[in-house]
DNA sequence: ATCTTTCTGGAACGGTAGGTCCATAATTAT
DNA sequence: ATAATTATGGACCTACCGTTCCAGAAAGAT
């Protein structure tokens, strides 16, 4: 066998997910996608279908990612303060200088609920797995069952809304209040239940 | 002066927001709008100028309409019992079987924050609105300047989060249990300061 | 050097987008 | 009736969309 030099596939991946990520799926043209990645449009064709195909990968690679945060800092920190670092995490200072694109898979569910069920259902299934994840550390913070799936729906909604305000570009410190209080909220109702025994 | 029998404009303008509503702006054909409002593309462009200029109207339309849910509510019950149920009325059963829309503002917000900051903002002044609203209620009901401050923008998020689970068809009961428990943090907050202290 | 395989650049496709234009129909004032 | 005014239907425009196709360039295998 024999070709000419390999495109780094997962870059190519990467720069597209950045693209999506910030203009959305429609908003998003294959000429835009072509210079980003570097490549022809035989070979993105080629390499990945057609657009759809590509943002199916891209919101995977997302998804990953995003959840690679929470599950790293949770090997390295309490329960709750590799939550609470996640949610500070995402909307704090970032690589880039201004990364206001909320959460890929929240934008996704805005954008096309209405017109691609298909897409909306992959980017909530991810959502549903992050709001997994943070019962799974409510419950290693000693909450109970039904509270921690409680309040993992909560911090899911908190989530969503803070993805929100973050494409409106608030400012950082009103951010972080608001998060700061919502977390607040949970805590001192656990430590309320834990404290007036049962 | 004379012309032919004028059309309804306003219940026109109420058809285009439902579909902007529901599909969002890119979404929204020329074609679809001129069929849902019933006129032709000449009387369109004579009446609204384009379609960027119709969707201004509706973000408009919209944010009324939606403040006036919370601001006729107030004067009819307490001001926390009015809150909450801008928040209920907002995702419980509507007149249209499945109205799954979120709010338009959010939606736009999301949308077109990377692609027409003109409109993003506009979107954001309206639910800055809604969110001065929050806080002159929660003001109403004994919370001081700052932590009533703090506590709308915390529903604020609380509401722009419940609006991206609302186009996911979260079921009603979930919904109404995670908004109870924002509800009763905050109350139960405004509580504690109120009774021990100041 | 030749063959084979893989990727490339670019032309071309049909479809649809938002927007313009104009001859015609409809209505009121005279 | 006639004139003046205004909305209507629909053809038309340009631009761009995602996608397909193909001749040819590049590189390892023989």
């Amino acid at each position: 066998m024999s070709r000419p030099v390999e495109f780094d596939r997962d870059q190519a991946v990467q720069k597209a997910v950045h693209l999506f990520w910030q203009r959305g799926y429609q908003a998003t043209s294959l000429a835009d996608l072509l210079e980003a990645m570097g490549l022809s449009r035989s070979s993105f064709y080629a390499a990945f279908g057609d657009k759809r195909g590509l943002f199916v990968e891209c919101l995977d690679v997302f998804a990953v990612r995003n959840q690679a945060i929470l599950r790293r800092t949770r090997d390295r920190k309490p329960p709750m303060a590799a939550l609470r670092s996640y949610f500070e995490r995402n909307f704090g200072q970032t690589s880039e200088p201004d990364l206001h694109f909320g959460c890929m898979l929240v934008n996704t569910v805005i954008e096309l609920a209405a017109i691609d069920q298909g897409l909306c259902d992959l980017a909530g299934q991810h959502l549903k797995t992050v709001q997994d994840l943070f019962e799974a550390c409510l419950r290693d913070a000693g909450a109970e069952p039904d509270e921690a799936k409680q309040a993992a729906a909560f911090l899911m909604m908190v989530n969503e809304g803070a993805r929100v305000s973050d494409r409106q570009r608030i400012s950082i410190p009103d951010q972080l209040a608001r998060i700061n209080l919502a977390f607040g909220y949970v805590e001192s109702s656990m430590a309320a239940r834990t404290e007036l025994g049962r």
